[in-house]
DNA sequence: GGCGGAATTGCACACGGTTGCATAATAATG
DNA sequence: CATTATTATGCAACCGTGTGCAATTCCGCC
């Protein structure tokens, strides 16, 4: 075992024993016509014999392109976000993409340090996924002359290109299932103010009421924070209204696993008391009790599209700039008519 | 809008622009005493202005490392290995290496295009998650001369690194508890043949009858494939026996949903007609119903341990060649004494 | 005033590829 | 056989940084 690797072979060390050219070798190593079939062959073979491996840096250095691309998540625990960066992966790979991968925890400034980091490392493009932080992409992005997707987040700029789930569309599919079912009193737990695909959910919910002629009633709604803590808290809050909702339509499962929670504190019962609808169709949402109604929002696919805009995108193409994938109400034993079991 | 981007600004234009060569920049921007304070700063605000954004590939062409590790994993959605790379990503951060991520498909032939690739880049190190196919990385690993660490999967060669859970003991702790609660009959519901973790798993399980003086019966062991089908499956093997188990330890939690899906198919009550304990405390562990009893494995800090493990590698140190980390049972209610609801 | 040394900065090469252009060898053509 | 077209290879410049060594300037000191 040696101090300080014997270096690294290099593509001149498959010139040398080849006997001719590093330029030539560079050639042969990419099928290049320009190269003697025979030549080609043995160049390849005895850098396979040698162990050669091309230098990706020095490559990109010359070529101005890294086959490389930067993806920022806030958590890439969240379940909802793996999915997603699971499609992107895989039809990055296809296409022939490494993909760097960075948390930023929601937290700007280090989703800045690390766009930076991407920058450095001269990716080809930028998929970013639930950024809270939008806004401060527009001065780095001019900077740095690369194409940019974002991921359920809409930039209200030019030249940004996002792929969203038609949130209103399901929303008001979702609340409509529940008036359907006789439910008169509706509520909507909500995340945090100011999230964009909060404001257009709860503008669905709206819709859906209005369209059934039914009155929106400020005091049924409420905030948690996407999380089963704040929606524990949120629906303790509707509970305790003097005439409570029948049913609640949540930002996302798992503010509906925490409302869950608060209504069998409550001593009441799900769907008999209170119907449950949720949004995300986590994984946990088929095994919860009862098994959670909710919206599918198709996360694969989602990554999938996100990336193959940006292909388009760094091909120099023009695709759409904002794209909208719908979601598919899944019906489970969480909601029912009011007063009723599931049958 | 431009066609062809009007080329990135380098090093040599912020040279250009401060009047001093392009190695005084290179000086200033990584605060080299070489250089003067006053110089320093007036070319690191010219370097601000003008956008500058040192090149990686260049740097990492020239002092042989690129501040960037590899991370392979079989499925990123998959909850378990999600929260891992989150670990990993952490701490990786924290030391300043940024991280490319890939997805195996457990298929051998992609994992090692994926590993191919990563020599390309010159990371710097490698982390292998859960891998099936550690033994197609000896050649490899040779090749590169990259420091490798895996997780849960120990590779029986010298110069490999891993972090592993606990599997025997916690196995055991967690049929202990069944033990505890009065099980005479207590299955076992594996993984695929083969797998080291399952193994282990297996064998504490077979420790714990084996002290409490119980008798070890083979038709007791039926196995899965690690996820809810699987474990639905094996689980009415298991049920279908002329004297069925009272109580079963699973592989793990995707096993334990499918099993718990078989039991009340066949009109048991959990944990009234059989207890289930799991493996690995996912999200739905607590969420599912009734709530699963589970052994918690640290995957954040596993993460964070082989991110810490291969830091020490790469700076030339020799951390300990296999780390273990122990699980924790988590008691909910999904176990209980034979015959009895959960208290 | 000459001299030694410290502080700065410049020079030039290296890293490992890609690529336009020149060149040599070979084949086709008149 | 001379000329031209074609094919295969070499030459050399370049991508953007880092860095050892030389060179310059400035001081303090004898």
């Amino acid at each position: 075992m040696f101090k300080g690797s014997p270096r690294r072979i290099s593509i001149k060390d498959v010139a040398a024993a080849a006997g001719v050219t590093h330029s030539t070798v560079s050639r042969a190593m990419r099928h290049s016509p320009l190269v003697n079939q025979e030549t080609g062959d043995r160049i390849r073979r005895i850098a396979g014999e040698l162990g050669y491996s091309a230098s990706a840096l020095a490559r990109g250095l010359v070529t101005n392109r890294t086959q490389t691309i930067g993806v920022v998540v806030t958590r890439i625990a969240d379940p909802f976000v793996a999915e997603i960066v699971s499609g992107i992966e895989e039809t990055g790979h296809h296409y022939g993409y490494s993909v760097f991968l960075a948390n930023s925890n929601a937290e700007p400034e280090r989703e800045i340090k690390v766009v930076r980091s991407f920058a450095e490392h001269r990716v080809d493009g930028i998929v970013v996924t639930s950024s809270r932080v939008g806004t401060l992409y527009l001065p780095m992005l001019s900077e740095m002359h690369v194409p940019i997707v974002l991921i359920n987040n809409q930039y209200p700029g030019e030249f940004v290109h996002s792929v969203m789930i038609a949130n209103a569309e399901a929303a008001r599919e979702a609340t409509n299932h529940l008036i359907g079912q006789g439910h008169r009193l509706i509520a909507y737990l909500g995340d945090r103010y100011g999230h964009q695909s909060d404001t257009e959910r709860f503008a669905g919910y709206r819709q859906a009421l209005e369209q059934a002629g039914l009155p929106f009633q400020p005091e049924l709604v409420s905030h948690g924070d996407g999380r089963p803590a704040g929606g524990e808290q949120a629906m303790r809050k509707l509970l305790a209204l003097p005439e409570p909702p029948t049913a609640v339509f949540c930002y996302n499962d798992m503010s509906a696993l925490g409302a869950m929670k608060s209504i069998r504190a409550a001593g009441l019962e799900i769907p008999v008391d209170v119907s449950v609808v949720g949004f995300d169709d986590l994984l946990v949402a088929q095994y919860v009790f009862p098994p959670l109604t909710t919206v599918r929002q198709p996360r694969h696919q989602m990554g999938a599209l996100a990336m193959e805009t940006l292909r388009q995108l760094m091909g120099g193409e023009q695709p759409a700039e904002c794209m909208r994938l719908p979601g598919e109400l899944i019906v489970r034993e969480s909601t029912a008519p009011p007063g009723e079991a599931t049958q």
